[in-house]
DNA sequence: AAAAGCGGTGCAATTTTTGCACCACACATT
DNA sequence: AATGTGTGGTGCAAAAATTGCACCGCTTTT
């Protein structure tokens, strides 16, 4: 795109911290770049940088001035999505940062529906907790996001909030799947796998646990792959917990799965989100449909 | 603007409605020109124009690039704009589409106080009806509107509402101005002079008349000019209509005014509005923040 | 049938951009 | 204190992109 050429060069320069690496970066001499810069500086009528004897960096009229940028390629590629889409190939590309309890049944499942009927259209999907998933919102790096209890909710735009109650993974020989409903004291009481202090599953349970006799987790094993867990306790008669949405509860994969009562834990708000403001393009819009449908449709 | 030039040429092709002419208009040759165009829409990866044998026209993906140029325009020089206000200096320039009520007295004495603190800031103010004031936010032509009862408020995002009720101006040796409130039934007996048909005084009037004996204004004049009005009362010994927002209430210009009853007119909704969605620069928003306290202030 | 107006194109002139060599400066290292 | 390294900036010639000119083929108008 040519009228977002010198964006371009200035996005380098920022990610280089000087002109000559940009430069380098970028095939071109620094002498080159550099005049762009200038000219572009000139042109806008505001310095964007501050020069530094170790290289330039953002003047707070270049902060700005990185966000309309970015702005602005949002914007050309929705814009393009939309013609596209007019014309009638629906195509496109949708970026997703998610919890990590979405990547194993719910997007694979959702993806796939949608590009049954749209194969133009790709997907780019990671695990981000959820400081992190609302940084890539706001950089533009991912569309959409799908994460349990964001922090910060400021760039954050909620389309969608369901709760869902925490499940306990087991062996269909343990015990406790005699239990419709599992008390978290029981579940205590036994060798238990959990996930690391950071997620949401986990805050949940510390916080319930304090409200027992057994005052926290003893875990056998901490992890940060929900993966892991899952099929930890297919090998050893261990439980752990996830949230259903990262479950088969079929117990098709080995493992079988039964709700926490309420009474003892709160359940988790999985919340589906855009950057404040933004207007997606054609796709990702699309597919935040899909998926609201599908969570409503998921909803405990 | 260097990355905004193509934009500029493919709006001049827009209002040309051929290459040639918007060569001629840009001073440059049609081979350039169309060359730019031809490049354009390689890059874009979509045409923009139809081709005929008579010029060319915007296609539905035109349409679109259209509303995307005026968007870019928009965000940059409200960028500019910002970075301008944050090194110190406001300045910048407010455009505004208005009805003719405001013209006399309150814009004026509004855009005197906005510019007392900052005269960097310039204004373009001009009067329009309803439908018109909506098109021009929509064509970011203006960049606010303050008029009496929109019709479609699809694009007209309200910042703030006031209800009118309609005022009688005459002269001061006016018998009528002996009562605190009018009744609409003594003002249809005297002479009277009355805006056209299309703005928002005469609807209300039109329609409270159809509730009297009267059925019906019968104004000995009629016009499209409230100065008219409001100088005509001076002149002959009639009477006329008009928010209390373009009148002066202390009778030193010749005319006095008194209210007309709300319990046979309705009084007329002043609304202040934007383009939905947009974000203005810094300097219409914070004139919109005056004038919107100016006009709480001005409430009845 | 002719004329006028349109978008598109090959080619040379022109303008713009780039690369190279180099400068002045600030900091780090010796 | 001297030297070295890395930085942004600049003059000048080479390279690249853009433009202007002269056309073409086409459709509509006269």
């Amino acid at each position: 795109m040519r009228h977002l050429q010198d964006f371009t060069y200035i996005e380098a320069v920022i990610r280089a911290g000087s002109i000559r690496k940009a430069a380098e970066d970028m095939n071109i001499t620094a002498s080159a770049l550099n005049r762009r810069i200038n000219r572009f500086e000139d042109e806008f009528g505001f310095e964007i940088f501050e020069r530094l004897p170790r290289g330039v960096r953002l003047n707070p009229a270049g902060e700005l001035m990185l966000h309309h940028i970015r702005n602005q390629r949002s914007d050309f590629t929705r814009l393009q999505s939309q013609v596209a889409d007019l014309s009638g190939v629906r195509r496109g590309h949708v970026s997703i940062a998610c919890s990590q309890a979405l990547l194993p049944y719910f997007l694979p499942d959702q993806i796939a529906q949608y590009r049954a009927d749209h194969a133009g259209v790709t997907f780019t999907v990671n695990a981000r907790d959820r400081l992190e998933a609302e940084k890539e919102l706001s950089t533009f790096s991912s569309d959409i996001a799908l994460v349990f209890e964001p922090r910060h909710l400021v760039d954050f735009e909620v389309v969608l909030s369901i709760t869902q109650p925490i499940y306990v993974m087991m062996r269909a020989d343990n015990p406790l799947a005699n239990h419709r409903e599992l008390r978290l004291r029981d579940c205590l009481a036994v060798p238990h796998v959990a996930p690391s202090p950071q997620f949401g599953v986990r805050v949940l349970l510390d916080s319930a646990a304090k409200k027992t006799n057994f005052q926290q987790l003893s875990p056998i094993a901490e992890s940060e792959s929900f993966d892991f867990m899952r099929h930890y306790v297919v090998h050893e008669s261990a439980i752990s917990f996830q949230f259903p949405i990262g479950l088969n509860l079929n117990g098709e994969h080995g493992y079988i799965a039964r709700p926490l009562s309420l009474q003892d834990v709160e359940p988790g708000n999985l919340l589906l989100g855009q950057l404040r403001g933004r207007s997606l393009p054609v796709a990702p819009a699309r597919f935040v449909q899909q998926l609201s449908q599908a969570l409503q449709d998921q909803a405990f």
